[in-house]
DNA sequence: AGCAAAATTAAGTTATCACTCAATGGTAAG
DNA sequence: CTTACCATTGAGTGATAACTTAATTTTGCT
């Protein structure tokens, strides 16, 4: 139960009001549903693993499907960072702050989230390939306070005359796509997260959007 | 049946040897295995919208698995192309080809190609996650032919110093996590394929891998 | 037309699924 | 000790899943 992978949970407050089985539960729902995904998993195999009685699952989640929102429910809340953490505020509000500042302290926040979550990250991928719900929460999500920061930012940057004058959505989406071949290579081709990698994905996507 | 989408499996002759209702069956799985995913889908609901007996399915497949193997066996063969086509090698042996007319002639190749798939390549998407074996068997594609061909082309360009100096691998990992982009933001969040963001996500390509 | 083989059907069969519910067990306050 | 409450159990339920099979229809050949 310390897990590191679990930190959300906690974060979130999604153990609070939960006994120890039921965390049981949640605990041996993300691992199979991981691992085969949430469709060809069985409440039974969950609760066996879980070591408790099937019927436990049921009182305190709704149904199966109450189950997996447990799981992705946070996740969706954290993807997009609300606002930018500390570390990244004052590595910016430098005077002599650059584009590859900027790249380097997102990408790596965010390669570190994604891979300190992976089961739960994997849960949730294939579920939004699925949910037609679950990509229209995403949205919601990327259209709030992480759009309105964002956005404000890459406008300074273009004031400062640091980045390309492409749409800040077409900006993002090139951003984005680095960071998620990263994460999907690591996650489901096994290849490793070394600095030096991300490090080069890192400058050369600074390299895309200078000016 | 004249569906531009089913064209794959005419030049890949998976329609040989199938009769008039069991390309049907065919045709109704990808619709629904595109839109609800395999494992929430019961060959029941297949034959019932191709206009058929639920037996019918067992007699031409071996199991609703083979069924799903069917459909994409052809899409692991073809998403990466054993070797360039026409149209893209008349126009890298031009004496004064780019960087940029490398990208693009092969972007806009693969991004065709997959959004003239689309509801394939949803299924190959979220089977390759699930499923193990078919990431290894996208692995094994990667390593054969265009492996070996796409490296040639990359070290004439670092021969001819217009391309930057990182391995191959992440060279190819940059590119692709670029198209995914597109193609993923078109399948799944609605995104257009207007020619002017793929020109812009090209030519910041371009940029990042530039000597 | 007549016949053999192939395609197709429809009614099973068996297994497993998510979920229910009445009974049990433990715990903490009175 | 008693009582009330909530967590937990596990046997049970109806629905539905993939798949089988024997009967029937269609097809292709002479």
């Amino acid at each position: 139960m310390e897990d590191v992978e679990l930190q959300i949970f906690k974060e979130t407050h999604v153990f609070e009001n939960m006994t120890t089985k039921q965390m049981h539960i949640l605990v041996a729902a993300i691992d199979i549903f991981a691992d085969k995904g949430y469709a060809n998993t069985s409440t039974k195999e969950i609760a066996t693993q879980a070591g408790v009685a099937e019927g436990n699952i049921f009182s305190k989640f709704k149904n199966k499907r109450g189950l997996l929102n447990a799981i992705i429910a946070p996740i969706i809340d954290s993807i997009f960072p609300a606002s930018m953490n500390d570390f990244i505020k004052t590595r910016l509000t430098k005077e002599y702050s650059t584009l590859h500042d900027f790249f380097d302290s997102i990408i790596k926040d965010r390669v570190a989230f994604l891979a300190s979550n992976s089961k739960i990250i994997k849960i949730f991928v294939s579920e939004m390939l699925y949910d037609q719900t679950v990509r229209q929460q995403i949205i919601e999500k990327f259209s709030g306070a992480y759009w309105s920061n964002i956005n404000q930012e890459l406008n300074q940057l273009k004031a400062k005359h640091l980045i390309v004058e492409l749409d800040n959505i077409e900006i993002l989406k090139i951003m984005w796509s680095i960071t998620g071949g990263i994460i999907i290579g690591h996650l489901y081709f096994g290849q490793s997260l070394s600095t030096d990698k991300i490090d080069h994905a890192i400058a050369a996507l600074v390299k895309a959007l200078s000016r």
